[in-house]
DNA sequence: AATATTAATTGACTTAGGTCAATTAATAGA
DNA sequence: TCTATTAATTGACCTAAGTCAATTAATATT
């Protein structure tokens, strides 16, 4: 469904904050209002990304969900969790990829068609260096994800995620902890244990709280890229430059 | 080094083939090929792509190297197989990030610098499609890794790896036996059974080249992503439409 | 062609993390 | 507040794939 007049507004200074439209005037995006489109999910909806829905790129204008990939056997990878204000675009992958969403809130998702945006594209430079931001930030996340499970064992793992967890969220667990461990590539049983050994290291979970016993033992599991965004990072106290 | 005018025309026949180039004029190539800078690599020599090796765009001209994640430990994980034609690009990484590059053959690559990338983006809509498509298949080509990875075993794997080079290399492996095991986040012990299991199959690997008893048994490996390039997909005689 | 090196295979053994089943804790509904 | 349902933990056990060591096959080098 199209925005009402009334919305149009409240969408206008929700695009303005988003990176996607970052250093763009006010009257280029809101040229582009017209073009959204809203639809409203329900918590344990399921979406497919595929050839018929076609391409898009979606917003999460409130909620979240998960971005999944489910082989014959049933087994299910989660490709990314997808919170509020980011950002996914279905429309730059493999016509014939597909994958799934899973919404783990209710969620509101705004939408763009292939056309609009490779319109905004072609019309619009700044529109562009943005749209090879995200693309570029996707590459990042995933080969730190393929590392991620490719070269650490399951404490490191969730060490890891706890790591930048305590850098982007205050300390605060976004997301229950069987999907921490879905997302992490390992049972809740698997997640229990490895809980278990951290907090033999000092790092605990006090209801959904990350708690550290002298407050740096997850430096332990932070990486350049997860620390690039710590206080501490880069200076005399960071243990990822003195080592 | 630059390149010097007698190989001006070489390095712009070359720049023209490439996807990364392509709907652009030959003049608009010609311009950038001034700033091409070209380097000889040779087989087994490390390159660290990090803060000091100022962010680049790399082109294969010729030879091949993969592009691999090291951990503390010293376990390594191969992100991407690079060949003749193909490019990478660390200016679109993370500042923070760094990868390794190890060159299996002899290897001549050719850069841009991050600026000279920046500044084709800004002046040339074409090129910033191309760019934006390049990004779109590293994020397709890192999901369907993670796929691979997270959700297959080892003879589904090496059945995977098959089908997708059957496609696009006539049957010929393009990497050594140990290589592949690498890429396949396996060891080689792994690989050969993996490849015992699959010549109870029918599939046979008969001096690098990949030998099916009817010609048809790697099908069963093969997904719609990597199908997308055979002749006889989404035909009646396709089994991925057919179930 | 003979030898040296490197790559691939095979078997025996180990292990990280999965599975299954039983509790226990936490949330949600009435 | 009590109950029902779902989530998390724990222990016992299993298994896919890794490790280590010994051969065997394939390339390179003289």
């Amino acid at each position: 469904m199209n925005p009402k007049n009334s919305e149009h507004k409240i969408y206008l200074n929700f695009l303005s904050e988003l990176a996607l439209f970052k250093n763009m005037q006010a009257n280029e995006i809101e040229s582009v209002v017209a073009y959204l489109k809203v639809k409203n999910y329900q918590k344990g909806e399921m979406f497919s990304f595929d050839v018929n829905n076609r391409p898009r790129l979606y917003i999460v204008f409130t909620g979240q969900f998960k971005l999944t990939k489910i082989n014959e056997r049933g087994d299910e990878m989660i490709l990314r969790v997808i919170d509020q204000d980011e950002v996914v675009s279905p429309m730059h992958f493999s016509h014939y990829y597909d994958v799934s969403a899973e919404f783990i809130t209710d969620t509101t998702l705004l939408y763009f068609s292939e056309e609009t945006i490779n319109n905004l594209v072609k019309e619009n430079l700044t529109f562009a260096k943005n749209i090879i931001n995200m693309l570029a930030e996707n590459v990042q996340s995933l080969m730190v994800t393929a590392e991620v499970w490719r070269l650490k064992n399951t404490k490191e793992r969730l060490g890891w995620f706890l790591a930048s967890v305590n850098n982007n969220n205050l300390g605060k667990l976004p997301i229950s902890k069987s999907l921490l461990a879905s997302y992490l590539g390992m049972t809740p049983e698997s997640l229990s244990r490895a809980l278990k050994k951290l907090s033999e290291e000092g790092i605990e979970l006090e209801n959904k709280s990350i708690v550290q016993r002298t407050g740096k033992e997850l430096c332990a599991y932070c990486d350049k890229v997860i620390g690039s965004d710590c206080n501490i990072f880069g200076t005399h106290d960071c243990p990822l430059f003195n080592s």
